[in-house]
Parts: structure tokens; sequence; C-alpha cells
DNA sequence: CTGAAAGCGCTTACAG
DNA sequence: CTGAAAGCGCTTACAG
């Protein structure tokens, strides 16, 4: 395949490349009606069509972004990616993705080659582990914004869940409803990442706000792969919890698996809500109650904050946190 | 920021660019030590980091993949995709990832984008509705591959399930149940759509196999939608069937909210075997039957494939359907 | 062992 | 209204 170049067409059209880039860039103010057109049918003729690269090697802007998530295979990044692909399609850019699978080494090789490969901006959900890197991108004005998780040191938009209402509005509910060991289980909190440390405060603090005592033993924190067999022993206790606040969707699977092998009954054994929609809460026995992340919102707010900053990039714009709110779905399952 | 460019490093390390180029491609078969010194003296000082935007469009490479689905939302397109990256990774390729929404239009929008954007070659989940594009692309050797759909007219590499036998698990597994009405539920067929013939090819050769004569009143062809309201009416009928197949997790899903409103048991009333894998397969009561897809061999397979096309130009490679085992999981919803 | 020069395919003042 | 020329930041024969 030959590929034919702006220089191809301006001969085979008889003009000079400046006559057709002025063409392929809409610019007809000052064209002559016979010269457009002997370049509309060179185009045509030739089946030309420009190369973007050199476009952007030129005008400093390669119409596309980064996207660094934690993991595609969630759900909830899924949804954030689809949105901002749904957004950046309308503005005609394009989405790189990435999986930096949690790890800051791998994060920052990410970030390397897409401002490489001069990517116009960054969505990431920051790992947390790269603060250098990220107050240099702060430093130099390179458009990015966070999604999911914040990174206090670093002043950048940040997109996020209101984590603490998320967990209040399920402690309220079980509250409401009449029970009276709420227990909470996440995944190990020994790194810093925001969804978990704020659920994990909104628990605490509404339960405070109910006058109950905060009870370290109702508490699971382990491993995915460790916490049926946590809850088994948790189950065991004199002052076993009646119901369970699933900090996310892994863990909700968790409970329900623990839930099916031990043939508790759900909500009269054990009360269950969970953070996070899941795709059968409507139809599981009994429909489960849960949390929903506005993740579509959530992720063209992303888009629309860095397609700003990158067009207007003069503007100083302040950055800001900007929090969704969590959606309670009443269902049966407490 | 103000970028630092080759020029400034040869600058500043008192070298020529050339000799920084050499550098940074790591020949320095016929480089003076000091030299190769003052240079990554300068990089480092300097803080330079190559434009990959130029190289590309000297090298004509971009070491980019362009991946178009039908639906990044949809699991196994996820998976797909994330099998895709990780291979990429493994070999510093990356990927655009792009949602045509079955679309024609938007297919053909995004493989011209991708064109101009001089990604290496596409892999695509192929609407069906682009044949001319599609041949062109054949014809220009441009490297390409489908996955989870054919197009016959076109010679391409093609990843798919062996969607055939997938049906004929689930039948054959129904059938040595002894199940007598052995329904199947899918999406409209009147597009040629390859998962969806397939599998109702599968299922119709699969019940002759049995002796079973195809009986055209136990299959609901209907928008997702729709599917509840004819099943209703299906299961009204004097010869309704004790068993369903359902061609796709999305019509699972109906067919399981479906018993749960109407308080029908599985499997007793009526049995259930999904084709797809779904998270909560493994703790619903009853636990369900599914038919798994392997995603990820068959993402790993596209990217593999695409890159050998890239890398080695040259050799014609015969194309070739690559089918994967579909895997039955047998569980109690059966 | 290293440098000057041409070129990748565009865009953009500037001149006429 | 259109063209010649310079330049974006690299790479790559080629010369010495």
């Amino acid at each position: 395949m030959k590929t034919v170049t702006m220089a191809d067409v301006a001969k085979h059209a008889g003009v000079s490349k400046s006559t057709v880039s002025q063409y392929m860039n809409q610019r007809y103010d000052y064209m002559g009606e016979k010269t457009r057109e002997r370049v509309e049918k060179a185009i045509e003729e030739l089946g030309y069509s420009p190369n973007i690269i050199a476009r952007s090697l030129k005008q400093k802007s390669t119409t596309t972004i980064g996207v660094i998530v934690a993991n595609i295979l969630h759900v909830f990044s899924t949804q954030v990616i689809r949105a901002i692909e749904d957004f950046c399609h309308e503005a005609n850019f394009h989405i790189i993705v990435c999986n930096a699978d949690d790890d800051p080494v791998k994060e920052k090789k990410y970030m390397d080659m897409l401002r490489a490969k001069q990517v116009d901006g960054i969505i990431v959900f920051p790992t947390g582990g790269n603060l250098a890197l990220y107050q240099q991108l702060v430093r130099d004005k390179y458009p990015i914004v966070f999604v999911d998780r914040m990174v206090p040191e670093v002043e950048v938009n940040t997109v996020l869940l209101d984590n603490e209402k998320a967990a209040k509005l399920g402690v309220d509910l079980l509250v409401t409803k009449g029970y009276q060991g709420i227990g909470m289980i996440t995944p190990p909190l020994h790194r810093y990442v925001t969804p978990r440390m704020e659920r994990m405060n909104g628990y605490q603090k509404a339960l405070k706000a109910h006058d109950i005592k905060f009870d370290p033993q109702l508490l699971i924190s382990a491993e995915i792969g460790h916490i049926r067999q946590q809850l088994d022993v948790l189950l065991q206790q004199p002052n076993k919890p009646d119901a369970i606040l699933a900090i996310n969707d892994r863990v909700l699977f968790e409970i329900l698996q623990y839930a099916k092998e031990k043939g508790l009954s759900i909500p009269d054994d054990l009360a269950v809500i969970g953070i996070d929609e899941v795709t059968f809460a409507g139809f599981y026995s009994p429909t489960l109650t849960t949390i929903a992340q506005p993740a579509f919102e959530m992720g063209k707010k992303a888009a629309e904050l860095l397609l700003n900053q990158i067009q207007d990039k003069t503007e100083v714009d302040e950055t800001k946190i900007y929090r969704f709110e969590p959606q309670l779905l009443k269902r049966d399952s407490c």
C-alpha cells in the first residue's frame, strides 16, 4: 500500500501543498472555486487521507488522551471508560487505555509512554505511588485529572464518589431497620486507598451519629481470598453482627458465596448491603440492597474537565475535588 | 513547559543530533566512551524524553494498535481488551479503544480515524456493515484481525468461539438429563451476527443429532426488552418447554428476572443453561450451569496474530479462522 | 567514531 | 487567491 501524500494530491491537482492543506482544513475563504474543485477531485481520485501524525508533529496536539485505570476488569472502570469514550467521541478525541494494575511502577511507565506519545492529557486512577511524577506534571501544567482516588499532596482536579456518604447511607438504613451489630468488610487498609479509607471513616462516623460504639471486632480487613474464612470466625463469636456492609462488589460476592455455602438466610440470619451496584441485584434471592456509584456521570465529568484543561491552557483553573452522590437502591437483603 | 528536544541535548552535550539519536536507540557500537557519558549526562540534566510522534513520522510505525469493540460494557469485550492490553504491554505497544456500538457508520469513522492516526493495525469486532472497507484493507495488506464475528466475504484472520459446539454442549446436557422440550432464546436474528447464527445452528443440529424435531414454537427471538413478555406467552402454551438455553448472558438475565417475578423454581419448573459465564453463577440459587468462552485466550490470540502481521509484513500468512473451545461448567440449574 | 544533510508529511506565516 | 520556504523533532544513509 503506497500511501498517497499531500504532495501527490498537489501535483495531481496542479496546485501547491499549501493549497491542499488549506482545503483540508476547510479554509476556503480565499480559495478559487475551480481550485477547490480540482483539489476535491484529486483527493477523490487518489483516495487521499491525511497523515495525522505529521499534522500532530507540527500542531503539537494529537487529539488523543490517555486513560490509566487500576483494572479494566472492574465494572466501575469499564463504565468510567465508556463515559469518557463517549464524551471524547463527540469532541473527536481518541483514548489510549492502560491498565496499571495498582502497580506504581507500571503506572509510571505508562505515564512516561503516554507523554512520549504526546497525548494531550491523562485521566488516571492514581496508585498514589508516584508523588514526584504527579507533582512534576502539575508544575509542567500538563493536563491531568484523577478519578476514584485522590492524592492529598497533589493539586489536581479529582472526581470522586462521596464515599463517606455511601457508607453512611448503608449504616443509616441498617440502623433504621433495627439491626444491632453492624459489621463492615473491606480489603486490607495498609495503604492509603481513598475509597476504602473514606468508606471506613463514613462507617465509623455514621455509627457514632447513632450513638453506636464502633466495635473493631465487627470489622474484617482481609485479602479477598481470606474473607470467607474470617467471616466464619466472626460469625462464631458471641457478639456476632446481624448485618454487614460490604465495602465493594468484590467483597459482596464473598459474603454471598459464604452465605450460600453455609445455608445462611439473608436477611434473617444476616442482613447485607453492598456498595457498588451489581448486575444481578434485581433478581437475586433476596434482591440485594446496594449503593450505586454514578460511574457514567463521573467518567463524563473527568473527560469534560480534562478537555477543558486541554482547550484553554491559558486559563488557570483552580483545582477542585468533585464529589458525586451515591444512590441507595433499597431492596430486600436488609 | 518548554519541551526539550534532541537538538537541545546535542548542544548541551556538544555533539550532533545524530549521536544523540544513536544513543537513544542504543546503538553504542561505534560510540566513544566519553561521548556516551556526555550524552547521558545531558539527557539527565535536561530531563529529556523523546518525542515518539516525530519518530513515528520517520519510522512509519506508531507502536499503537486500534481495538474496536461492539460495546465495552460487555464482560466479554472487557476481558478480550484486557488480554490484548496485557499482550501489547509485553511488546511495548499501546491500544486505542473505540466503541462501535454495532453501528457500521461509527465503525467506519473509527477505522478511518485510526488509520489516519497511523496505528500499526486494528483488531475489530466487525459489524459486518462495511464490506468495501474491509476488502480495501485486505487489498492494502493492512494488518487486521476480526474477533467474535466473521465476515465470510473477507479474508482476514478471525478469532471465534466454536459457537455451534457451545450450543451443542448445552443441548446435549439437557437431553442427557432427560428434558423433553428444549427452548432457545436469542436476540433478533434479522442481521447476520456470527455468534447468534452459529449458536442457533448448533442448537438445531444438536437436536437433530438426538432425533428431536426442532420446534419453532420453542424459539424466542426478540429484543432484550421484550423477552420476558414473550417468555410469558411461551410458558402458557400446552407444549411449553421444560428447559431453556440462553444464547448469551443478557438473555440469561431476563430469564432469571422472569423466574424471580413469577416465582418459578429452577430447575424444577424450568431448567436453564446460559452461554457466557456470569459473575454470580457460583452462588446463585440454584447455582447456574453455564458455558464459558475463553475470552482471555481469544484476546491474546488476536493480539498475537495482529502483532505477527505487523512485524513480518513480507510473509504472506494464509488467513485462518481460529476456533476456541467453549467450556461447560456444570452446576445446578439443570 | 561522529557530523552534515536530507527527508518523513504536514502547517503556517509571508510574499506577491 | 496561491505558492515557496521554513520548520515540527526525529532517523538514517553517507562521508570522512
